[in-house]
DNA sequence: TAATAACTCAAACGTTCGTATGAATCATAC
DNA sequence: GTATGATTCATACGAACGTTTGAGTTATTA
């Protein structure tokens, strides 16, 4: 495996499990058998390092997410993609990539997951602003399959669902019940979510069952000062 | 205000604009107006500084999600708390803080929802150890409520109501339509998050919908090879 | 007012960081 | 075989980091 390739694996391990300002060259040049310089040599600086892992896996992913929901709304003709389609498309491309990429894919979402919740400046959010492109496309998709829901709250819900892929690529490694387990067709992770977010997707906008009425709520609310 | 509170609340931003490891004590002494040498002063060190800004909120917003699930449990006596109940007295809780305290509450679940993503050893992780056990708790209680479902199954789904919570509070300030707006009785992201957690909670366990029956699965999945 | 404690300050410590350099090594093509 | 370009290497640079120090200042107590 060349040099180059090396430094992208030992990069995407590091900065997933260490975060990027917290992993240093050094410690991915050790990682990698590889010089320090070779970093610059390579990819010009540190930043430009960590674009490039992204870039080598984010394009075809985020690829796939488009082309299958493509594909499902040519099927669907003038109507609505039914919702499971589109998340099916929204979701399954990533855990089929940690699954086809192995390792390194569980590294690479991990990653993700971090980037999600704590955007690396600047170079993060090049990410974030890709992604952005794939949610405005996915929200009209989601807008057609559920027009009752406004704008806004569908966007709350699109994040909620986002959240849930987030936070279990980033904890996967850390919760044995969030770990990915195989192909998508049988992981049982991704089906929770799929099931979950189906569900909270589809749930009746307002609702106004909160808060609970009772008389515990006041108590709480009202006790709870500051020690 | 004392030195102390000016840089508590100095490095609760910033680590929440930043992160930790980006963010340097020079840096933070400079916002908060302070010597250099005045943090290692009242805290010892940059870690015992992290700790500090978690212990100030992070004490007083847990033990108020334990008092009120109890004032709902005693209030239900042998039967099961219903679900609208524990979801309240686990979600309600940090969006109260976050009205009550303002500016610096919303920089604190900024920085809580960026531990949630990505850990900062070992100062984070005495945080996460310490959710655990708010998380256990109400483990139990919504198993009480949601007794069909399995425990590896129940776990994933809390870990999809935490992201949905950590994910918002980590964005809030990113996305308008996710910024909580006023009490938690009237604010619209919450309410979100509460109708959203509910419908998902009660979703049947084993539905195999997934993968939608369509060719345009297998004729995405099977282009979909890196260029 | 004098003594003691609490606190602030400027300056410096040693370390580690990302980056740059120039020579050495390797591969390839003539 | 030798010249040329690509890559690797040890080394060094300046900057920024967390931490420490000791003198200076302020507040508290008797």
């Amino acid at each position: 495996m060349s040099t180059k390739q090396r430094l992208l694996d030992a990069a995407e391990q590091l900065f997933a499990e260490n975060g990027f300002a917290a992993t240093s060259l050094r410690d991915i040049t050790a990682l990698a058998e590889a010089n320090l310089a070779s970093v610059n040599y390579h990819f010009g600086s540190k930043e430009a390092l960590l674009e490039a892992v992204f870039d080598r896996r984010l394009r075809p992913l985020n690829r796939e997410r488009l082309e299958m929901l493509d594909a499902f709304e040519s099927e669907a003709g003038d109507n609505p993609v039914e919702l499971s389609k589109i998340l099916w498309a929204f979701l399954a491309p990533p855990f089929r990539r940690m699954y086809e990429w192995g390792e390194g894919g569980r590294h690479f979402q991990q990653l993700v997951g971090r980037i999600y919740a704590a955007p690396i400046r600047p170079a993060g959010e090049t990410f974030i602003k890709q992604f952005e492109l794939v949610r405005i496309r996915f929200q009209s998709a989601f807008h057609q399959a559920l027009p009752h829901l406004s704008t806004d709250e569908l966007t709350r819900r699109m994040h909620h669902v986002i959240a849930a892929m987030a936070h279990t690529m980033a904890w996967g490694r850390a919760f044995c019940c969030l770990q990915p387990t195989g192909r998508p067709e049988s992981d049982v992770v991704l089906q929770s979510i799929l099931s979950f977010a189906m569900a909270g997707m589809r749930a009746p906008e307002c609702q106004p069952i909160f808060p609970p009425s009772s008389p515990a709520v006041a108590a709480a609310t009202s006790s709870g000062t500051d020690r």
